[in-house]
DNA sequence: ACCTGAACACCGTTCAAGT
DNA sequence: ACCTGAACACCGTTCAAGT
């Protein structure tokens, strides 16, 4: 599954820079960033990039797969600290958070949530997706919740991650993000009685995630 | 603000054919759809096309701003025929499967509820824009539900609408939309009490919005 | 075994020249 | 007043030639 013989040096040594370089350009132009520029950036051939990473989604993955785990690592924590149903928010709250910050987080958690689209070229079956860790962190919260009479059990761990990747989605960009044209808090402020006036992508996320778990909650079961 | 003088015979005609190109581009292959592909299939000069749209986003309401208009409509209909509650879940739901239907709308709908991005190059302020009628719709059947006491004080039209745009990307892509490689319904089914088989876009919407308005529902207020 | 960079196909956008 | 299509800049992807 590893590595069997180690990269040459100069081969690792690229690998290096090409994620340097996509680190920052995903995080710059988001995850559309192009991908000649970030191997003229890396100082290598546009071949080399593509000996590394064969299609954008594995650069991608390659440079987020590490937050990937940190977030789903986090399920445990909060499963510990927390009842369960507070703790399937909480990291419900944590991984939209993620997601509002990081674009290239969401077009892999997109890509896999939606199935489908551009799941890969190479996605026959549901074979292995970096967002696994996230599925199996989610389920764990689910059944957890559901166990304790928290959330109804009509509603899968696909059905709340979509929901989370949705929301997330409706939150819009977060600030400083890093795209042109910040400073618009203005908008459509003053529309009627709405409860919006200079409120940021983050507080909104929270809203929604609390208004979704409201309608998650066990009905009259 | 309408046109002064009838265009010309040979502009009004060009301007048909491009809409009837890009109706197609767009239902086939997205809203990415190639403007120079539109422009051939139409049988014009690309300059033609950016005279008569000087932007996607312009074809793109220029195709979708009837079906926009009849989707308003509909909320009028349904404000009449059924308490305010029950109308607004309906007509979330029609609007929810205009966009997993068309993407073109989807497309839409987002740049225009997540503010900034891509609203088009000459939005300064909030200016006018092609999705106003359904806000308008979707405002006054909030107002209706909430005096009525079938949906919180504190969310707005931009939340609900954020929220449906959100759900609506949570429920993937139609089937039979015309993208490549349909006939899986296999995916992840079988996932671990997921009530979830072969269930398609439009069922999940409906489940989706469902749970959305039992969280929007008025709670101990 | 790995790297380079030219080559190809494609796309969006502009603009001088036409009618 | 409108149209055409060549021209330009850019991007993704491949592949023969190098080391």
């Amino acid at each position: 599954m590893a590595q069997v013989r180690p990269m040459r040096a100069d081969a690792r040594r690229n690998r290096e820079r090409l994620l340097a370089a996509a680190v920052e350009a995903f995080a710059a132009q988001g995850e559309g960033a192009s991908l000649d520029d970030i191997a003229k950036r890396a100082g290598v051939g546009a071949g080399t990039l593509y000996r590394h990473f064969p299609t954008r989604r594995a650069l991608l993955e390659a440079v987020y797969s590490d937050r990937i785990e940190a977030i789903a690592e986090r399920a445990g924590v909060l499963a510990e600290r927390l009842p369960a149903g507070a703790a399937l928010v909480a990291w419900l709250g944590e991984l939209g958070l993620g997601m509002i910050q990081t674009r290239g987080l969401r077009a892999l958690l997109s890509s896999s949530v939606r199935g489908g689209e551009d799941a890969g070229p190479g996605a026959g079956g549901s074979s292995s997706d970096c967002c696994d860790p996230l599925r199996r962190a989610v389920a764990r919260l689910v059944r957890a919740a559901q166990e304790a009479g928290e959330l109804r059990r009509d509603v899968g761990e696909t059905d709340v991650l979509r929901l989370v990747h949705g929301v997330a989605i409706a939150c819009g960009e977060a600030v400083g993000g890093g795209s042109a044209g910040d400073a618009r808090d203005a908008g459509n402020a003053g529309d009627a009685g709405d409860a919006e006036g200079a409120e940021d992508a983050g507080e909104r996320l929270r809203r929604y995630v609390g208004l979704l778990m409201e309608g998650l909650g066990p009905r009259g079961e």
